[in-house]
DNA sequence: CACCACCCCTGGACGC
DNA sequence: TGCGTCCAGGGGTGGT
């Protein structure tokens, strides 16, 4: 679930609590969590590319460092210590980071865990283990290695840029958001939330909706971002942030999760179907398929609810919240 | 090179 | 209540 607002909010819960501080030691409980470069790209022991029993030296995982900075790029973060070396983690589809006081009871299916010179820990938490640890020498490194495949930060894609990513691809517009090659930060819920607000059918072609398409469209993606960010994420079932607390945004979802009810903004039943192997959400009437558009397009406008039926109002309280 | 199907993993939802 | 089955999906890999 954690796509960049999720991310965003985590590291910006995570700043305080963590920067400065220095580590005091570090457990790593599930040595195949951590991938070192030089790695098999995406390497787990578990594909037997790595084996499970190859050791992590503690001052790599930053034993004995003062953190200085966290930051994002998509949906991964860096965690840089002060000798330069950096974690990076990227949380998958279940992974967690929780910052637990002293004397806190530790949840199972913890993988590594940081304890810090006031006593409180970090933890690494990921159930279905699709996240992992990256280990880089410095920042450079992880940007060489690792950030330079990723597409532009999705928070603040200019619509000139992402005109310039969606031009060089024929796939679903949808298909090309979810590939963090092309644009760094958008997962599945904020890409059908993103083509909802820019009225954009997510099998448009996506080097064929124009460069009016992409003007509302990159409005669209920063303002349903920044919006999600503000509300701590959108939690559906594991996400948390560093404090162990939900977000709200998924109260907010006008597509995603919303199949066969009522669209928010005409009131046609939103129609849903596996595209580019995600379950992908949409109005028919107004993200149409073929010919251009001419129904309202600022996010603004439509975050304007026209007032609900009965019947409707009976739908939407009983589907949410989503929790 | 571009694209797509498949796979990794686990817990929750659902049917019987 | 319990058991089996299906499903969610980020992103790497390998096939077309």
């Amino acid at each position: 679930m954690p796509e960049l607002p999720e991310v965003e909010h985590l590291r910006q819960t995570l700043v305080p609590l963590v920067v400065g501080r220095r580590v005091r030691r570090v457990r790593l409980v599930r040595r195949d969590v951590v991938i070192r470069p030089g790695d098999p790209a995406g390497g787990f022991s578990r594909s037997g590319l790595v084996p499970a029993t190859h050791t992590v030296p503690a001052r790599e995982l930053l034993s004995g460092q003062r953190i200085t900075e966290i930051l994002r790029h998509g949906k991964q973060l860096a965690i840089i210590a002060d000798s330069g070396r950096v974690l990076c983690v990227h949380l998958g589809m279940t992974g967690r980071l929780l910052h637990l006081p002293a004397r806190a009871h530790r949840p199972d299916h913890v993988h590594a865990v940081w304890t810090l010179d006031d006593g409180s820990r970090v933890l690494f938490r990921d159930p279905r283990r699709f996240g992992g640890l990256w280990i880089f020498s410095g920042l450079e490194e992880l940007r060489g290695a690792r950030w330079s495949a990723l597409g532009p930060d999705a928070l603040t894609i200019t619509s000139h840029a992402l005109r310039s990513a969606l031009g060089r691809t024929r796939r679903g517009v949808k298909a090309a958001l979810l590939d963090q090659r092309v644009l760094a930060g958008v997962g599945n819920i904020y890409a059908d939330e993103a083509l909802f607000d820019a009225s954009l059918h997510p099998a448009r072609r996506a080097d064929g909706i124009g460069s009016d398409g992409c003007v509302r469209l990159a409005r669209a993606i920063r303002t349903v971002l920044r919006r999600a960010t503000d509300a701590g994420g959108s939690t559906l079932r594991d996400y948390a942030d560093a404090r162990g607390a939900p977000g709200a945004f998924q109260r907010r979802h006008r597509v995603y999760g919303r199949a066969g009810l009522p669209c928010a903004r005409c009131g046609t039943p939103l129609e849903s179907a596996l595209l580019a192997q995600r379950g992908t959400t949409w109005c028919p009437t107004c993200q149409p398929l073929g010919s251009p558009l001419t129904i309202p397009t600022n996010p603004e406008t439509i975050s304007r609810e026209r007032p609900l039926s009965l019947h409707e109002e009976r739908i939407f309280s009983s589907s949410s919240p989503l929790v």
